[in-house]
RNA sequence: GUGCCCGUAGUUCAGUUGGUUAGAGCGUCAGAUUGUGGUUCUGAAUGUCGUGGGUUCGAGUCCCACCGGGCACCCCA
């Protein structure tokens, strides 16, 4: 028989989960430390709940589940697939952990304080083609908080960013921009409804070079005074404080680009005030979820690894508002945990101590032998020590093998001489010594 | 959604211009070694050459289709 799994998903073998693990323990206490508390979602929302928020690219890539039941009846299919959909599929896997926290928030607004500060470490889907770094399962590490338009908060956001990949020991650099400053932009040149073409182009700035930038705006219908009046937005360089000082002289007249820079003035004191060791910077080109955010955007590279951003997040004002629940702002970041694994792999930087597995092997010789080692090991259990007695009583060379391969720091033998004495002889695997001591006593020495 | 590359034991791969019975390393299992592992040595098992069709006296090798995997674009964590 052959079996396998869906594209773009993974098992995960123990030595794996170790290594994950490490990440989500990371992350989550740095969360809990800044004060936010978990909730969970389904992984399955109302399809009305996700549909429209990600933009066209994002409803194509929602992963849609049929209806239960006779679904087919009553439905025309000679109609447009887009038509089709949504009469045949009313529910789909999340795509985000963002929307459905804004429902959420709606849904529980009687049950909350605000401002709110909550955290979420669960698996999200989206139906990509998967590539490196890509995948159609993936778990994200949420950290938002709702209910205050105080800049404080996105501070904290880039101290946790800073604290996380702090203990992780990756080296990163974090890149702010304003959606405000983007929307000063597409105005100073007179396009405000071209913001999404402009700000998607300028993202390639640095990939495909400025005249490539050009031409995909030409294509994008904007026309040469247009495109010449962004180059000083090109041009900008310098300081943050410096770049500022350029965009506030541009915005004279636009008063949402003024805001915006108000807004990274504010933020980038407040950072320059605390104590951040990784490099921050004011990245004008930078353009993430444009769909919702209206303040803040961030975004996180981990310096010397070509994998896309392993951290992005933002402000966004009016996201329960599509729920019916207006003028509340929030804020919030996402730790993309598989990406951040695939770093940690190609930098290896994983502690070499995950081993979950067991410390101690006992020996199994037999029947009279295993139900003593089985009292051993309740004792060690006792002792919070992970061990185990081998199940069958197979030959002594299996068994150490076994121990050898699991990586098992100790093996205890229990045999007639031990029994009488009430002792158990342990060697130590990776000295190869071995000795003969108290049973009760053998906690105190293979603990950790 | 667009483009490109790749499918041979469990795994990593080799397999000549198409030519007899498709090989190797690692792994697995057994033994050397019935209370002592890692090293070593000996032996053994294992394939619908991704699937189906075509060309040919003859296909792992050439052609086509499909299926599966990977990469880039797009977009994103």
């Amino acid at each position: 028989m052959k079996c396998s799994i869906p594209k773009g998903t993974r098992d995960f073998l123990p030595f794996e989960m170790a290594r994950r693990n490490y990440i989500f323990d990371t992350i989550r206490e740095v969360f809990k430390v800044f004060a936010f508390e978990p909730i969970e979602t389904p992984s399955l929302e109302n399809l009305s709940t996700l549909m429209g928020k990600y933009g066209e690219e994002g409803d194509k890539l929602l992963f849609k589940v049929l209806n239960s039941g006779d679904f087919m009846k009553d439905v025309d299919f000679s109609q447009d697939y887009h038509k089709v959909a949504p009469k045949i599929c009313e529910r789909g896997l999340r795509y985000d952990l963002t929307v459905p926290f804004a429902r959420f928030v709606v849904q529980h607004r009687e049950e909350l304080a605000l401002p709110f500060r909550r955290y979420q470490l669960q698996p999200v889907w989206r139906a990509d083609r998967p590539q490196k770094g890509r995948y159609r399962e993936f778990y994200q590490c949420d950290a938002d908080m709702i209910g205050s338009e105080s800049l404080l908060n996105e501070l904290e956001l880039v101290q946790m960013i800073d604290l996380v990949f702090q203990k992780l020991d990756v080296s990163v650099t974090l890149k702010i921009n304003n959606r405000k400053i983007l929307a000063g932009i597409a105005e100073l040149v007179g396009a405000p409804d071209k913001l999404v073409d402009i700000t998607v182009a300028i993202d390639k700035l640095d990939k495909i070079g400025l005249e490539n930038v050009q031409n995909e705006l030409r294509e994008r219908g904007l026309s040469s005074a247009q495109i010449a009046a962004l180059d000083p937005v090109f041009q900008l360089s310098g300081s943050v404080t410096e770049k500022l000082d350029s965009l506030q002289q541009l915005f004279q007249n636009i008063e949402i680009g003024q805001k915006g820079v108000a807004e990274m003035r504010e933020l980038f004191s407040y950072i320059s005030e605390s104590r951040i060791s990784c490099a921050v910077e004011l990245d004008l080109t930078l353009a993430r979820g444009l769909n919702y955010y209206t303040g803040a955007i961030f975004e996180v590279k981990a310096n010397g690894v070509s994998i896309g951003s392993i951290c992005g997040g933002g402000r966004y004002d009016n996201l329960t508002g599509i729920f019916g629940m207006p003028n509340v702002s929030g804020v919030g970041i996402s730790f993309g945990a598989d990406r951040i694994y695939d770093v940690l792999t190609e930098l290896d930087k994983f502690p070499a101590d995950l081993s979950q597995t067991a410390r101690v092997l006992f020996i199994n010789f037999g029947k009279t032998e295993q139900a003593y080692a089985m009292r051993c090991v309740a004792l060690l259990r006792r002792d919070g020590i992970s061990s185990m007695v081998y199940p069958d009583a197979a030959k002594m060379k299996k068994q150490m093998d076994y121990a050898n391969r699991k990586g098992v720091p100790f093996v205890a033998f229990v045999g007639e001489a031990e029994m009488a004495d009430n002792t158990v002889t342990l060697k130590n695997m990776a000295t190869g010594q071995q000795q003969t001591i108290a049973a009760d006593a053998v906690a105190e020495i293979v603990r950790q």
